[in-house]
DNA sequence: TCAAGATCTTCCCAGATCGT
DNA sequence: ACGATCTGGGAAGATCTTGA
């Protein structure tokens, strides 16, 4: 039985206290939580499989991080319709990636909304190896401050105009080659600069390393849905096998976890989002939030079989979520912990 | 496209300096 | 004149820790 677990935990006595912080998840609107739930599901399938690999590289740092993952927001407290717990912050997590991406999304949107003339730039290399990521990386990112410092320091010399924007970094796993795509996504404040950073990029590339047809520049007429593009973050979870053939079914498509290991690994420690040639507008402070004593409140665990987490007294289950059959027939089937 | 806070680390910025 | 690189301060992104 899956709840033998469970079993042993006693009822909340009166008088019993718990004590959270922040101001918690709705738990009235239903699509959110929902959501949470979906995601937990496909974060705990995922993160078995990149623990193994972990595992298996005898990486115990790299393990534990994974395992934080695995943890997170796994014990839950509700209280008055809201409901607590704690959250790893981890980029491969998916429910601490979308609280991180609204919270940049909020943070720059004021920002960028008042740019003249935004425009989206990406720039790439070619596809690299497993083991040639890491440095790729580095590169691109080296490259391109050298270019953002060049035009500051024109500035600051009274002879041209900074580069204003925000950038992202990027990489998908290719199936069919086991290759992996470094790239930036870009948003600078008008054409101009646009067209400075695609010339000064195909300048510095190495003609073996770029394919200086990769470099593109996109006016922006919708600047939610492009900010959004550019904080998508780091990589895909769900990854189409045949890149060609775009099948239409969900079903087809495969979570490749060693895929996936290897970008984290490439990318840990370093930004993926980052602005240039501006700082944000100091925060207006908010009010500060101090712990709150709940009395009256309901433990919940969450029971992967179920894909929803359990009260620890009565069973009940807090989300109510049903994952869709073809989600949880991907997840049985479509993890792979190969490349291949 | 959300709500934990604290701490560690990366990397931006301005200004100085150097080489071409 | 211009670009590269260093420095120190600090912003903010990344990660760790805590938990009546």
């Amino acid at each position: 039985m899956i709840f033998n677990t469970l079993a042993e935990n006693g009822t909340n006595k009166l008088g019993q206290t718990y004590v959270v912080h922040g101001k918690g998840t709705d738990l009235t609107d239903l699509k959110v939580v929902h959501s949470r739930a979906k995601r937990k599901l496909i974060t705990h399938q995922t993160i078995l499989r990149m623990i193994d690999i972990a595992k298996a590289d005898e990486d115990k740092e790299r393990e534990k991080a994974y395992w934080n993952t695995y943890h997170c927001q796994s014990n839950l407290v509700s209280s008055n319709g809201k409901v607590y717990g704690n959250y790893c912050k981890n980029r491969y997590c998916t429910i601490c990636l979308s609280i991180r991406k609204a919270e940049i999304i909020n943070k720059y949107y004021p920002v960028i909304a008042n740019w003249d003339d935004p425009h989206f730039v990406t720039i790439t290399v070619k596809s690299c190896k497993e083991h040639q990521l890491r440095a790729y990386f580095k590169n691109i990112k080296s490259t391109f401050t050298k270019i953002v410092n060049k035009y500051k320091k024109r500035e600051q010399r009274g002879t041209g105009e900074k580069l204003i924007g925000i950038k992202s970094m990027e990489a998908n796993f290719n199936p069919n080659k086991k290759t992996y795509n470094p790239h930036f996504h870009i948003l600078v404040a008008n054409k101009n600069m646009a067209e400075i950073i695609v010339k000064e990029w195909s300048m510095r590339a190495k003609p073996n390393k770029v394919n200086l047809k990769g470099q593109k520049i996109k006016k922006v007429w919708d600047l939610e849905k492009n900010l959004i593009e550019i904080i998508k973050y780091g990589s895909k979870i769900f990854t189409e096998p045949h890149i060609k053939a775009k099948a239409k079914e969900t079903d087809s498509h495969i979570i490749y976890a060693k895929g996936l290991d290897t970008i984290f690994k490439a990318m840990k420690g370093q930004r993926i989002f980052d602005r240039f040639g501006f700082n944000l507008p100091p925060e207006i402070a908010e009010s500060i939030q101090s712990q709150k004593i709940l009395t009256n409140f309901k433990q919940w665990e969450y029971i992967p079989e179920v894909a929803d987490w359990v009260n620890v007294n009565s069973w009940e289950k807090l989300a109510d979520y049903t994952p869709p059959s073809h989600l949880v027939a991907l997840l049985d089937n479509n993890i792979n912990k190969t490349l291949s």
